[in-house]
DNA sequence: ACCTGAACACCGTTCAAGT
DNA sequence: ACCTGAACACCGTTCAAGT
């Protein structure tokens, strides 16, 4: 029943002079069908289909779905640009590091759904994971606080984001998101003056950035209280 | 293509005398499923055979399996026991919220999956919500600002609890997860000689408890970042 | 070494038909 | 009003067989 702990980053990749395939491109293709179709758009079928080849030949590149998928979310962490935590204060390089992953995340909305059910283990994960390290050691933390400051931040990002993805895409597909979505909450939130209330302060064309907003606000605070652990 | 914003609760629930089945009896087994076999536990087929029913009657209770998945979800805002927020302050209240829905969601990995991917608009989502915002207004807050507090800690507290639960189900599948995972780990992370140094700073007897520590490290940063916006 | 196709055991959902 | 069963259009994965 219990198996061994896995992850596609112990399989050997295949040599890059191969006469098949190679991960890249499978990874490419996938990232495509994701973009294009999100989540549901991916399957083992259609990612063969893309690539001409039968529907079960990528499982001799990836033992599994879940490992493609280990591939291309690696690819999201990739597509960050954080600065040299050297050059920069630590507020700098985790303030770098707040709005790039939230901007990656929201640019590829599949991704939402895989941060936290996957490792993070390939490698521009690893790489980024070790520049905030490096960022938040030279601050002043040390041992385990360092991995805690740096959990904090990630964490706040990420459960900030996830549910911004999810909102947007039910707004996407709803005919006049603006009347319905507003009508819908207010007859919900009736028990809650409130809730109800403060809906009506945000105009839905500033809805976008309410959020940048929010986004600020929410990582300024962190950012705060992880200055004053340093001083403690 | 795009349709009308919808949600179970706007859809009435059958009248509590009708003869058929009740959305709780519907509701509830489908939580033992998930318990008993997490997310993938869930299949309308099952839930059908589980309730003695056709696979599709189901169908009649709710518009689709999405529906069903945010009655459960809601189920989990229910097992919050919050404070009255006049009883305490709101360090307190927030606290209790966030050590609470962390429990609740150890309690039931399942719902990591559904957190932000479904909209929280069932009534105990929106009482707890009610309840912090309430908490964030005595403490001081206006206008938006009640709102962006109960995000910002929302948000860390689904930040950092996704992984966790995330990781705690592959350590549970993983046959001598300690030897097997820091073997791995160590591993992958051999290019950054930091990373892997500080995995063997935690004994992996002491995993449960480095969490909870990382967990409260990371509220209080939270809690005072918040404690800061209220003083400027 | 790499790829194929058929087959297995599943899914969610629709819909006509039953009571 | 409530439930059924068959059917449709999919899934991920295994595996013997091909080149």
């Amino acid at each position: 029943m219990t198996k061994q702990f896995s992850t596609v980053w112990l399989r050997e990749a295949r040599p890059a002079k191969s006469t098949g395939r190679s991960r890249d491109e499978i990874v490419h293709a996938a990232v495509e069908l994701l973009d294009a179709d999100g989540l549901d758009g991916l399957s083992m079928r259609r990612l063969g289909a893309k690539l001409s080849a039968g529907a079960t030949s990528i499982y001799w590149y990836v033992a599994n779905k879940e490992e493609l998928l280990e591939l291309v979310y690696d690819e999201i962490w990739g597509e960050l640009r954080l600065p040299e935590p050297t050059a920069e204060t630590w507020r700098v390089t985790a303030s770098a590091f707040a709005h790039d992953m939230r901007r990656v995340i929201l640019r590829h909305p599949w991704s939402a759904s895989l941060i936290g059910r996957l490792p993070a283990l390939g490698p521009n994960a690893l790489g980024a994971a070790d520049t905030l390290r490096r960022s938040f050691h030279l601050a002043g933390f040390e041992g385990l606080e360092i991995d805690y400051a740096n959990t904090t931040l990630t964490s706040y990002v990420f459960g900030i984001t996830i549910p911004e993805v999810a909102w947007a895409q039910k707004v996407a597909e709803t005919a006049y998101p603006d009347e319905s979505i507003r009508e819908t909450v207010a007859l919900l939130a009736a028990d809650y003056p409130d809730l109800a209330s403060r809906m009506n302060e945000v105009h839905n064309s500033d809805v976008d950035s309410v959020r940048e907003i929010a986004f600020s606000f929410g990582l300024d605070a962190v950012l705060d209280g992880l200055s004053a652990r340093l001083v403690a």
